[in-house]
Parts: structure tokens; sequence; C-alpha cells
DNA sequence: GTTTTTTCCTATAACGTTTTCGTAAAAGCC
DNA sequence: GGCTTTTACGAAAACGTTATAGGAAAAAAC
């Protein structure tokens, strides 16, 4: 804004703007002598490029969005801070978007975005399998690299970072099973997502290894008000045909658990056994400590922008249909 | 990028490109049926606006950028949800920066920021009292409106979100006291800064005012760095004079504290008292559940961005001293 | 019926870059 | 020395807006 432009340079230099501009781009159209006579005047002068005439004119800039469903959650907190580890070191701008796990407002930001804000998006989707076409049309009206990570839709073709789901909740359930519960259930969202769909195949998959008969109230669905969860685990645990055994395949899901349990003043890991899908921190000072199926979040992140400044930059063409899938981590403690 | 622009909307239309750039924005001096005809076929093809073209001609534009040091903590993470429902609801983007409580990035990104990029800037600064030249830099350079929360640069005159740091951290030392913590100590930050000062000064006054008398050994630095602060925490606590008492008066060292204690087999509160000042979710269901002085992060963040917006909006010039004070809040549980 | 005002629109110049094209001068070639 | 090629720069257009100034037609005022 108050900082001064090409053409007060190219002014002060003598020269044109298009040669200023030229040097500044490092042109071989340039001679060694006058690129550093511009270099050392838009030291001199702190000169930074404008860079809304600098996206206009070459329509494209170095910024990119990100939209996630919450931020309050270790989980996407640790993505982001990957993500932002690739964009910082590449001079990338990042937007942050949250959606709450709100439809409406996932599709608003990507109608906003259609706008040509940014030169691509990184996307954990915060809804169930019908709603895809948003994303689609984005694309179509864009056609904008756009990459998904640990939330991503199955039914679309665009490149996407996971995890193991299926068969890291096998071993979950499997680690659960053999510590002597007899009867586990899962806890999963009411919304049918993809990761939540694999662990759920993992965790029946495990079930029916070990010659556990699944029933209907085995999985329990839950949505994202913490109260009204609270309602439907406490109701659930008070029976006195209980479960025996939780496999939470959501962070918050856990912790509500862990709040029922303790309410309830049932013992962990003696009445109910507990294996969260989870990256809280304090897992291990939990009473008692909490085990957990952990995603490498902070890793899922950085593949994510690594892999979609890639495809900005045309660098390699990424292949719509790559996928990477990084390994989650299982981590015993004393709720099992 | 694929989008219509004004110039083919125009055409279309047979009006000239400033009708429709004046219908578009609601110009008065635009006929009402011009004003319908260009909005039907706006939106029949979906138009959207160049941000940069528009932002490159206005000088300005709607997005704001967010420097903290750390996403990963709930704290952050509050008030950047904080800061994006105010951003979403404004229509507002928002780059996000971290740190990660490291001076020479946070100098890095103000200086690439001095580029126009954004309108206005929200800040929790990384570091101590020294390094604060760089605001007031980036400020005479590009004049824009920069909010402070929490970690504030006391010594410069901008607007600021913060907690009564003072006040609540001598209620919660007090708090420490009564419980019968006859030598509590406080761990804080080497770093010098504001929110530190302000609560090492709660601290202080409350030992003074109960009569206890402060030694060197009584205040603990810590860094950012878990693993050292372990190593120094855990010396401490294996003393056979070590204290019966802890204000954490940082939320990675409550935990850090709860680690050494498990680990030392000292007992909570029994053996050592603990309050911390942290956002953690978990705080109820750690064992046992944490003590702590929690701060409305999520409403700084609101404020914060508020402040912002109208500032760059100068609805209201905010004064550059302007200083809003939220309250932190005591919640008293089974770690004193 | 003339003048003044209002209404509604257009032409044009910005905003600060990048890129394409053109062209002198210097260098290379025989 | 005449020719081509290369080197090093400049002029001008373009990117898609918004703002300023101006002007024709319609309405209002006398």
């Amino acid at each position: 804004m108050n900082g001064i432009s090409m053409i007060q340079l190219a002014k002060e230099l003598g020269l044109s703007v298009s040669t200023v501009s030229k040097a500044l781009g490092d042109s071989h159209e340039i001679s060694a002598s006058t690129k550093k006579r511009v270099l050392e005047l838009a030291k001199k002068y702190k000169y930074k490029p404008n860079p809304f005439a600098s996206n206009l004119r070459k329509k494209k800039g170095k910024q990119i969005a990100v939209i996630i469903p919450d931020i309050v959650n270790n989980f996407f907190a640790l993505a982001v801070d990957g993500i932002e580890s690739v964009t910082m070191s590449k001079h990338y701008d990042t937007f942050i978007y949250l959606t709450h796990e709100n439809l409406e407002r996932e599709k608003a930001v990507l109608e906003h975005l259609e706008s040509g804000l940014i030169s691509g998006l990184i996307i954990s989707v915060s809804t169930g399998r019908e709603g895809y076409a948003h994303f689609q049309e984005f694309y179509e009206a864009t056609k904008l690299p756009l990459v998904f990570f640990d939330r991503v839709p199955d039914l679309l073709q665009f490149p996407k970072v996971i995890t193991n789901n299926y068969e890291s909740s096998f071993d979950a359930t499997v680690r659960l099973i053999k510590a002597g519960s007899k009867r586990p259930v899962l806890i999963t969202t009411t919304e049918p997502m993809f990761t939540s769909m694999e662990r759920r195949r993992g965790y029946q998959d495990a079930l029916e290894k070990h010659g556990i008969v699944l029933t209907d109230e085995m999985i329990i669905h839950c949505s994202d008000d913490m109260d009204s969860n609270y309602t439907i685990l406490r109701k659930i645990f008070s029976q006195k045909k209980r479960p025996d055994g939780i496999f939470a395949s959501i962070e918050k899901y856990a912790i509500t658990s862990y709040q029922v349990c303790k309410d309830l003043k049932l013992s962990i890991p003696k009445d109910v056994k507990v294996i969260g899908m989870t990256n809280l921190r304090t897992a291990a000072l939990l009473n008692p400590s909490l085990s957990t199926l952990s995603q490498p979040a902070f890793d899922m992140g950085k593949e994510a922008a690594g892999l979609l400044i890639k495809m900005i930059e045309k660098k390699s063409y990424a292949a719509a249909n790559d996928i990477i899938v990084l390994p989650n981590e299982l981590t015993i403690r004393d709720s099992i």
C-alpha cells in the first residue's frame, strides 16, 4: 500500500517498467549489470511486488485454502500444522475455513472460492456420502487442483491422503476382544463418511473373525453435539446388559465415553475397556490412561500440501486418483 | 478463472462495463430496471467479481491474517475458531501463519505481509519484550490496522484483547495456599512475555499477602521443548525439599507437571497440588481431574476480529490504545 | 419555451504487474 | 564489409475491476 511500486523503481533507474519486471524475475533477457542495479534499488526501498496486480496479470497466485470441519480438535489442528509447515516453506499463503460439520457452510465456502482467490484447495469433508456434488461443481467451474485428506469423498476421483482405517480398526477391535471384551461396541457418526465406513468394516470383520455376533445395538451413532451424545451413551451404559468394550472412532466420543463411565462409576478397564481414535496429547494422563488409535495428522497435512503444491506448479501432474495411505498408530495403555 | 467477467456480462446486456459495475454495486446512479437485468444475468452465469482486480483497483481487500505461535494448543485453536466465526460472517478471508515461538519466523511473516496482501492483522506474539520493533515497523510501512490478543506487546500502543491475568493468577495462587500448599511454585516461560509477567505478579502478590517468602527456586522457567521441560521439572520434584504446589501458567507445563508427578509417584493433590492455566477439554478427565484457570479463548478471538474489522471498515476509529479485558475462569477440581 | 436540475448511462483512466512483440546495437560469421 | 544472429532493452497491451468526469435525455422549474 504505502510501499514503492515498480514504476517508481523504473523511473529512478532510468529504465522501463518491463525491464525492471524482467530483472526482478531474473529473466535471461536482462544483463547481469542491470539486474544488479535493479535488485539493489529494490532492496534499498524494500520493494514488494503487489500481489493483486501480479495475480491478476498471471491469473494465479500463491494462495491456497484449507477447509476443515473443526480446528478445536487435535487431529485437524495437527493437520493444519503440517499443511502450514509446507506452505510456509514454499512461500504460499494459507486461508482457513471452518465448516463446523455444516454442509451449507461448506457449500458457501466453495462457492465463494470460485471467485479465483486461490490456486488450490485442501479439504476434509464435513458430511456424508450424499453431499459430494459441490466438490465436482467447484472443480468443473475452476479446474483448480484440490486434495482431500482423512475425510475424503470416496466416490469422486481426486487425489487423497488417508490412513489405513480398515486395517487399524480391525487391529484395535481385536485388541479389545483379546483383552477380554465379549461385546465391544463401536461408537461412530450418524453421517455416513468414508472414514467411518472403513473403520466400521474393520470393526465388523474383527468381530466376525472372533465369532462375535454383531447386533444393531452394538453400533452406536453419535452426532457433533456433545450433550446429546452424553445422553445417548449414558442411557446405553445404564442398561443392565451394557457393553463391556468401546471402540470410539472419533476423538470427542472417547472423551464422552470416559465422562459417562466416570459418572456411572463404571471402572475402566475392569467394567469397560476403551480404545479411542484420537490424537489427544493428554491421552496418557487420563484416568486411566487411554489406549489410542492415533492418526499421523501432521504428516497427513504435510503430504496433502505437498501434493497440492506439486499439482499447482505442475512439476508433476498428480494423477487424479493419486491416493496416499499413511498408517495409524495403536498405543495400548491402561484402558484395556 | 474459468468464470465469466464483467466485460462479458456488459456485452451480452448491451451495457457498458461501468454501468454493470455500478449496478452490481447497487449504485444510485443506476435505474432499478437495469439493476434487475444485470443482477439476473450475473446470477444466471454465477458471476463472481475477480478479487485481484477488485483489490488492485480499490487498494484493499477483504482478507486478514492471523499470526499465532501454535495451533496445536487448545487456547489458540479456540481463538482461531472465534476469529473465524466473525470473519466468516463478515465475508472476510482469513490467512493463518504459525510462528512456533520463533521470532525470525514472525519477522519473516510480517515482512511478507508488507506486500499489502491483507487489510488487517491479528497477532499473538511469539516472544519476549525485546522483540517488538518489527510490529512498529510493519505498522509504519503499511498503516494497516492490527490487533493483538493474549500475548500482547505491552510497550506498544495498539488495540489489544487480554484477560485479567494478574487478578486471576492471584486468585488461583490463593486457592493453592488455602488448599494447604506451603510452598507453591510458578512454572513460567523463559521468554519474558507480558502475560507471564502479569501472571507472575499475581502469583507473587498472593504469596506476599499470605506471608510466604518467595525464593528464586520457586519460579521455574520452562521453554517450548517438552523434553527439556520434563527434565527440568523431574529434577526439581526429585529433590528432598520439593514443592508442594504448582501453578502452571502455560497449558503444556500443566501436562508435563502431571507426567512428572505420575512418573515420580507423587500423589496429586496429597503431595502436590496443581492448578493449570489451560483450556484443555480433557482437564476434567485427567487423573486426578485438573483444576484449571482457563481463558475465554473463543471470545478473545471474536473480540479481536470484531475490533479489527471495525477498524478496517472505519465504522469506528478504534483508539490505538483500545484494550478489551475479559475474565479468566477458575475451575476447582480434584487436583488441589 | 427556455433554463435548470435530475436521472441514467458511457468513455476513459487508473490500479501494478507480466508478457508479447519489436528493434536498436553489439557480436559473430564468411 | 555485408550478412545474420544474439543481446538487451522498451512500447504497449492485457488482466478485470472501480472511480472520475462528462453528457444526452428526461423531468422539473420558472
